[in-house]
DNA sequence: CCAGGAATCCTAGCGGTGCTAGAGTCACCG
DNA sequence: CGGTGACTCTAGCACCGCTAGGATTCCTGG
């Protein structure tokens, strides 16, 4: 059997290399740049291997937008636990998002545009959104008043999500996006 | 010169059901289905005959973007014509916004998520673009408080925004929809 | 009424896409 | 060392957006 762990092995890092490479790619080129032949030509392999790991190109954008979640929810996390403060705590992590979003637009793509099979309440990557999620609910609670914190934090998520969209169409005005977010948090986190 | 208005006429209208058959497909099958060669056997034509009126699909999904903008502008200006009251309007054109976005997938999609070419400051087909912006003003003016009515409009647009592709892709709970729209009214439009 | 020119339209094809069947090659095991 | 199974590649399918070129139709001037 020592053989056989060492093909597991390679292949499982074969399938990171397709990964890696099929983001790479999309950041730097755009998603439109990542065709199979490209993807097969640039890990130097041939196109069915693609085909062996993953069931097709959606595959391979979903298993790319699962590594983005994961790290929208470390950044989320990070940014909160390194403010002090409710409305603090609220401004870094939205910040976070939005610089996220901003940042990596081809990843935030992949998570939100693309990759709608991706279903929150599904068990095949629930982890992370759940875990991005629950950063939205920590910070939002202290400010949710009457109303239910995940209908609040649900809320707010939309807000920035709508927010990074349209920005980055650019279809708001210029370079207005610490006014829009202040004021996002100011009128959406206080209780009425 | 008598033939010559006519087949300007007809030259017209068969760009107009291009773009309305472009709409239908897209609305019942989605954009995945409107191929070049699908629209050209659908009006009866052939393939080159789309690139006489149109430099390529990505314009025909434009000029079906352009007439959403309308169609958007205008259920908009309808819901707050008919509402009376301040927290009745923004409630009124917040509702048929997410409602337009839910009822015309395809359409919204063709507005937000492509056709990014059409720009806000630009030429093209700012009227409509403007007309629905200007809705969102209006009706936020009264609660804009000390802030810019602009920066407010804006900002509840892309609530509005995020709430509808969110929802739309299954990313938030269930049917509390209402809830979300109300919780979003409630605090966004409120100055501190 | 007819010939010539212009406008219009279609057939055929280019290079590209995602994906796959089948052949070939290599590594492992008895 | 030979057989067998896993693996990978070549070649190709059906489709995509788009376009060159020829055929057909239509309008116009004599």
């Amino acid at each position: 059997m020592a053989p056989g762990n060492r093909r597991e092995r390679e292949r499982a890092e074969r399938e990171q290399l397709i990964i890696r490479t099929a983001r790479e790619l999309a950041e730097t080129e755009g998603w439109e740049a990542v065709t199979t032949r490209r993807l097969a030509a640039e890990i130097e392999y041939s196109q069915p291997v693609l085909y062996s790991h993953f069931s097709g190109k959606a595959a391979i954008m979903t298993a790319v937008a699962a590594e983005g979640f994961v790290e929208l929810a470390t950044a989320l996390r990070a940014a909160r636990t390194a403010a002090t403060g409710v409305r603090e705590s609220l401004a870094a992590v939205a910040r976070a998002y939005t610089d996220f979003a901003r940042e990596r637009p081809a990843l935030y793509d992949a998570m939100f545009t693309h990759a709608v099979d991706l279903q929150f309440a599904s068990e095949t990557t629930p982890d992370a959104l759940q875990a991005g999620f629950a950063e939205f609910l920590e910070v939002v609670g202290p400010v949710a008043g009457p109303d239910a914190p995940g209908l609040l934090a649900e809320t707010f998520w939309a807000g920035l999500h709508g927010l990074a969209l349209l920005e980055r169409s650019g279809r708001l005005l210029g370079q207005a996006h610490d006014d829009r977010l202040t004021l996002l948090i100011d009128r959406l986190t206080v209780p009425r």
